[in-house]
DNA sequence: TTGTATGCGTTATCAA
DNA sequence: TTGATAACGCATACAA
């Protein structure tokens, strides 16, 4: 015999096999007796019900879609571990598609595949900003969370709030006597992450620090756009002694160049990260940076998609002081969970 | 109306959804009259075969699984965008899991959910030479593939072979006049990087250069094992001028100890990695190492899932020379791909 | 070449 | 509280 169907348990319990489907679902109306016998049948033959055939029967799929970009960097990532960890314990199963970064909407219907059916569709920056993408799987009844969002809009937004990390981030860099403060920030004014920048004017300007605008670049996540930023500030007739780039990657790449040029780091310029992700631990001096609560926003997700509900505190962000700020030249050895 | 179905499609063809399933299917014993009216009302009413209805009717589920640990090394991440985008292409679903990295295969009935039914299940190190896991799938009457293994045994081994480029890369090392090259190898002697250990061995004999315990350490893949590994070699009397980590995190430990420690490298110690992982790219100076072809892997893996089918020629390795060891003081700012 | 009947394993509806 | 029966959308065998 193969695998064990919803039959077999009933036979081997001397039940109906709709009475063992009850027990499956959680139904209470079933006898304290019936119920043993059935769950002890369950154990005996290993029974699991068949994904397939509930998908059609009932209404629900138990399939979670996620959809990420091809051009990863580590945090989408960790994000999938992350949710794919968070969908397993919910009782689903993920669905993963990769989708082009640069493909719009309109490519999507052949490229991601309606035919399994999910329940609902978990969308990762930087799609999860893309309204003409929520609107399409809304279009065919399927509900969409979106992941670390800051607009508004049809759908589950899990709303992340960067900005007063973002600016403790940058207190500390003023604490430390820093006054020419350079950002490399997110490509378009649109993004999530442009809490980061407004982050960067707040504590600037709480501290009563001028905003130079030869300071404020904009990069695109990569280490490219770090080490071009970098290469741009640093040829400033008055430098920043500080720059702060809104992704580990990013700031790596000014870490990079800062020491192509010269330059010790963080006497001659100090250097801050946004993610917490694994490279910010294994330059050096290591990244100081903000750690991302993934698990939870997973979690959070995950809720969303399930239960339809939406999350009620803010996330736990988190300030990781390292070398290339405070100069202390430990390495950062814990290991990398995710 | 909500999805259209394959009646639906009859209906609007005027042909029996028998016919139907025949063009949907591919079968050729459809009259090119026919087959030209259905194709027409599927591309009218948007249709798409039920995932659910297939698998409960046929014998195939079109659903591929993917198991990876959740100590993930950015090769993992690298691999699971690759899988997810082959497995889109040859037409089927990838649904992943995650599965603990010391958990073993008792625990595992309880943690990797069966009820989707995959036609076959895809296993990425370390997993894919754990013999009694893939027992545990055969057993249940679905096929594994596992995938970058040296070792024989059940299921479609996807076969690497990492030595050539291993020596090749040895060789640049020596070619530079090192003579004392340190080697910081994978935790056991039985995984599949240990053809890099081999590679080393090689090369070193061929060169008649002596074999050194000392030089010869085990690490973890992680940064932190990189470091410690680095800080032993370094504190020898005749201690070595280049080492050689066998993955990229881990020589990105070493390049970080021999900062801290003062060293200049290349001038006084060479490092050299493997993966062409990120990190490798955006430390200073960036790391030599060894080019997976990840999506070439990826591809043979959902061909020999899809089809039983083994790849026949080897994967094109590649060796990176970058600075760590040649000096050379420019960035890596190739963007990087998935 | 085309169409009809049957069943896959489960949930939903209704009756007992 | 239980159970019989009809779907769900499709593939498979078999018939026309």
């Amino acid at each position: 015999m193969q695998v064990a169907t919803i039959k077999d348990v009933a036979d081997a319990a001397g039940v109906s096999f709709k009475t063992v489907s009850r027990v499956v679902n959680g139904e209470k109306s079933v006898g304290p007796e019936l119920r043993e016998r059935v769950e002890q049948a369950i154990r005996d033959l290993g029974y699991k019900p068949t994904l397939a055939a509930r998908q059609l029967a009932g209404q629900r799929s138990f399939i979670i879609g996620l959809i990420v970009p091809r051009l990863g960097i580590s945090y989408i990532a960790r994000m999938m571990i992350a949710l794919a960890t968070a969908t397993r314990q919910a009782g689903y199963h993920l669905m993963t598609e990769v989708l082009d970064h640069d493909e719009n909407h309109l490519s999507l219907s052949g490229k991601v595949d309606f035919s399994a059916r999910p329940d609902c569709v978990m969308l990762t920056p930087p799609f999860s900003n893309d309204p003409r993408l929520v609107a399409h799987f809304e279009a065919d009844g399927i509900a969409v969370v979106r992941i670390a969002t800051v607009i508004e809009g049809h759908g589950l937004p899990i709303h992340v709030d960067e900005e007063p990390i973002t600016v403790e981030l940058m207190r500390h860099l003023i604490a430390l006597g820093h006054r020419r403060i350079g950002l490399i920030g997110p490509p378009l004014p649109v993004r999530a992450s442009e809490m980061r920048v407004s982050g960067y004017r707040k504590a600037m300007e709480e501290a009563g620090l001028p905003i130079d605008p030869d300071l404020m670049l904009r990069g695109d996540f990569s280490f490219a756009s770090g080490v071009n930023g970098a290469t741009a500030m640093l040829a400033l007739p008055d430098r920043p002694t500080a720059i702060f780039a809104t992704g580990d990657e990013m700031a790596a790449g000014v870490l990079a160049q800062a020491h192509k040029l010269g330059y010790r780091v963080p006497d001659d310029l100090a250097v801050a990260g946004f993610d917490d992700s694994p490279v910010s631990r294994m330059v050096f001096p290591a990244l100081t940076t903000v750690y991302q609560p993934v698990q939870d926003i997973a979690q959070a997700a995950v809720d969303a998609a399930v239960h339809g509900r939406l999350p009620t505190a803010p996330f736990a962000y988190e300030l990781r002081i390292r070398g290339s700020t405070s100069g202390d030249r430990q390495h950062c050895l814990d290991p990398y969970r995710f």
